[in-house]
DNA sequence: GACCTGATTTGTAATCCTTACAAAAAAATT
DNA sequence: AATTTTTTTGTAAGGATTACAAATCAGGTC
């Protein structure tokens, strides 16, 4: 295991509680957020909170870094370091998407996605978990602090290509 | 989109069908499939398949090349070679690890995994999908090839350290 | 069993996404 | 206005995987 888990167990030491099961925050809800957590409310967060919070879609640093460049001179390495902190503090979720750039979701209600392989498009579809994270925790004793629930496959306008 | 993505659509026309439910391989059926399909049974491809047939663990390419290396010095390469046809040919299946490399799994039939953020190991919990790919199909025309169902958090062993 | 041909292996370089880093800029505090 | 701290930025580094071309090998043919 390399650095890179080491600083997610850090993460969820701090953060130490079970997958929550919570809503979409409103652009204001993170603002104040991340206010209270006494970060400043500069230009580039104001932007990129503006840009992603609501969103239904699924977007990419780069998609985010191409919308915003133009108007703000905003740099990639901004992008990710505001991403990773809305993603620390539970406001935003990170798709490790494995066929290309990782996305940042919105909603933070567990649910299936489904992933196109071939134009990348994710589609949210609302659903129960087959097991409670509570369940996994009081029969395999594992304290389940994220989720992964994805079909991949290639979407309807994709296979009439 | 990249490249990559490209790569996995080649695969998917040549494939075209629906997530299959089927068990493990044995490592005789592993050979005759590889051989029925025209590739040759190498020193190499057997030592890989003799190492991950009918394995529980999910082992990663690095691992599968510490184990063989001092006895057949394969390479780096051929790892990924072969895992990469071996999934090609739906003989296993890979695990795309967010959090290190990528894992291989010979358990083919759907299945929630339980990732240990810590230590990187994986469980395999049995459970019945809450939604069929034929439903998927049915109500938005998503044809579902592969899936990714995780947990992921600290295990048992990792939480008490 | 030697030969031939195409498949396979191998080492290394390249790739891609993301993170690390340190200097410059900006915001808050004194 | 000066000082301190946070944030931003450009660039370099990182890590896993793939690409590539030369060397080697497997399996069929004579």
């Amino acid at each position: 295991m390399a650095e890179k888990s080491k600083d997610i167990y850090q993460v969820y030491k701090k953060v130490k509680k079970i997958l929550p099961i919570q809503n979409r925050k409103t652009k204001n809800q993170m603002l104040a957020a991340l206010k209270q957590a006494g970060f400043r409310l500069t230009q580039q967060r104001l932007s990129i909170i503006d840009f992603i919070a609501g969103r239904g879609d699924h977007p990419s640093a780069r998609q985010i870094l191409n919308e915003l460049k133009a108007d703000t001179g905003i740099s990639f390495a901004t992008i990710y370091n505001t991403l990773k902190t809305l993603v620390d503090m539970e406001l935003i979720k990170e798709i490790d998407f494995e066929h290309g750039e990782n996305r940042y979701d919105t909603n933070l209600i567990p649910h299936l996605n489904l992933v196109c392989i071939k134009c990348g498009k994710i589609q949210d579809i609302n659903f129960k978990l087959p097991i409670s994270p509570e369940e996994i925790k009081a029969k395999n004793n594992f304290t389940t602090t994220n989720y992964r629930l994805e079909y991949m496959g290639v979407c309807a306008q994709c296979d009439h290509k």
